[in-house]
DNA sequence: GTCCCTTCTGGAATCGTTTCGATTCAGACT
DNA sequence: AGTCTGAATCGAAACGATTCCAGAAGGGAC
């Protein structure tokens, strides 16, 4: 900028004039600078810009997960909206660490990011908790509850109402005993899914249900389905709460030589894209994860330019599927 | 950092040399300086170190698409490695526009990225090139080819070797008129795909292939799909380039009630998570695509470092399943 | 006591912008 | 001619850190 104002023989700060559209410079003033800018192929610096302004025109973007599909389309939604209002993205990913999860907070925190759309992995840790009592950006929690004394917007998924439907199909196919085989309970979308299953059962008197909450892996969702399906009553229905629990399920009813619907019905979450090639289709409670990325960056922007933090309520539809049938006997 | 230095009673200078843990400081200094900075809660300004320094210690990844699983892989791959050397990663998704691409490339300059991982959604794009010519940083493909006149790291998948073992698998089978449904022919994976499927033909004096691009679309699978069987003499087996190909490949099928393989034999790309499951099993060309990021990764920081740029190439496989048989007759 | 050397510390310049107050100058008015 | 106004431009300070240079102590050696 300096060569700039050199090359064109005038003061830097009507360089700088120039080129912020300030409109109190004249019109040769403007044609000597953008000549001059040309000529020496002038790009400005927006580290030097952000250092003055204070304003970095970057968010961050903490996923538990970004391989997750559900995750990687909802940063894609995160992505398009900011850039659109040219901001740009930093992505994390903690693998489920919440020592990570706080350390990003904190890295974000330190690189003046102005807002920061989270899925924390543990909605109780301490030090996550503590990293984001210090965090002064905008704050937008993607499908995650947070403390009171936390100011900050949230879009989540209204998992109850797909759930519900997801019960009351089964419930009405005749199944009396339930399973849900569920991710970690220490976040919100699992608990929302087993209070949802609980409260959906009671409309039949005799009908119950088991939660297994563990992990978001396959591995839990293989266990899980082994004992359930060895114990003494096994389910006649099992609820499938992650795609990645999923294919532990799968598996394990493979081993078991236990066929769709025929022995047991499946429900499962998340439609991933070649599901409805698998034979039988496979009934789900879906929502649109796109949607949440799209959300969650206009909810991060109002709050950068001043708005106030609202929460913002996404649905869930239950699709019926040959993997749900009426139980044996 | 004044308040600290002002709480301390000592300059600035110094307070910057006992947290950069330079040796010229007594002990008794560190300690001042050290009680202040906890005393304040004093936290570096990563910004303004960028801007004295000129390292923003963050890389760029340009992907054509962040949903893509494959792609959603690799960029964890990339966080993880580059997280571990105190690198941040801003993330960008072209959705395929070639102006995107261009733009984006422009704007990790502006914001001063250290180096940039990036798969183009079209090499021979003008405005493409152009703005990467102008790109000063460290730069690595991601298997994607790249003009001489650039100096850059790449790390490629040796498609051929996969395809050709699929190929030869057919050719053993007995297939004589294969079919190759392909992605966007501009950009080295779909050519590789090609060019090793019409090499690995030849073996057979007889066996035709016909190669039909296009774009890594369902639409573009289910329309080709439906005007290959759909020919005078169709194609006994298919190659799927790509996952998303594969989802309108797979419906056309349905819906001209073609069974797999007994109609015809399937070959497809990057198995996706419960691809397994689906009956037939599905033979694939796999990679890893975590590996991509990870390895890129490195590339840029080998970069960064002051490194010369080198090609790494990663292999492909081929796995059988039950969707390849024997053609009919 | 002088000189030199080492060790530590302070002050100032610097990175590339923006912005504020000051300055210049042309033209209008008295 | 003198004063005033407004537009256009300039210079300098500031953002928050780092780094170079100079200088101030302190310790030994003579």
């Amino acid at each position: 900028m300096k060569d700039v104002a050199q090359r064109a023989g005038v003061a830097v700060s009507s360089v700088s004039r120039v080129l912020s559209g300030n409109p109190d410079v004249s019109p040769v003033m403007r044609n000597r600078v953008m000549d001059a800018v040309a000529a020496l192929g002038y790009e400005k610096d927006l580290i030097a810009q952000g250092m003055r302004s204070g304003a970095t025109s970057s968010v961050g973007f903490m996923a538990v997960d970004i391989a997750n599909p559900i995750i990687a389309a909802a940063s894609a939604g995160a992505i398009r909206e900011l850039r659109n209002n040219g901001y740009s993205l930093l992505i994390s990913s903690s693998d489920g660490s919440t020592e990570l999860d706080a350390d990003y907070i904190r890295s974000f925190q330190l690189r003046r990011v102005e807002g920061l759309l989270l899925s924390v992995a543990d909605e109780e840790d301490v030090r996550t908790l503590d990293a984001l009592e210090q965090f002064t950006a905008a704050l937008v929690f993607m499908d995650r509850a947070f403390p009171r004394n936390i100011k900050a917007s949230a879009v989540v998924y209204d998992h109850r109402s797909g759930m519900a439907a997801a019960v009351d199909h089964l419930l009405d196919l005749g199944h009396r005993k339930l399973a849900l085989i569920n991710g970690a309970p220490r976040v919100r979308p699992a608990r929302e899914r087993a209070n949802a299953v609980r409260q959906a059962i009671r409309r039949v008197k005799e009908a119950t249900v088991v939660v297994r909450g563990g992990s978001y892996s396959a591995s839990h969702g293989y266990d899980a389905c082994k004992t359930l399906m060895g114990s003494a009553s096994p389910p006649t229905a099992i609820i499938v709460g992650g795609n990645q629990i999923l294919q532990g399920v799968m598996a394990a009813l493979v081993e078991l030589g236990l066929k769709v619907p025929d022995d047991v019905s499946l429900v499962t979450l998340d439609n991933v894209p070649l599901a409805e090639f698998i034979s039988p289709s496979l009934a789900c409670v879906t929502r649109d994860p796109v949607n949440m990325g799209t959300l969650g960056a206009e909810l991060v922007l109002e709050l950068i330019n001043g708005g106030t933090p609202r929460t913002v309520e996404l649905p869930t539809t239950f699709v019926r599927g040959e993997s749900c049938a009426a139980p044996r006997g």
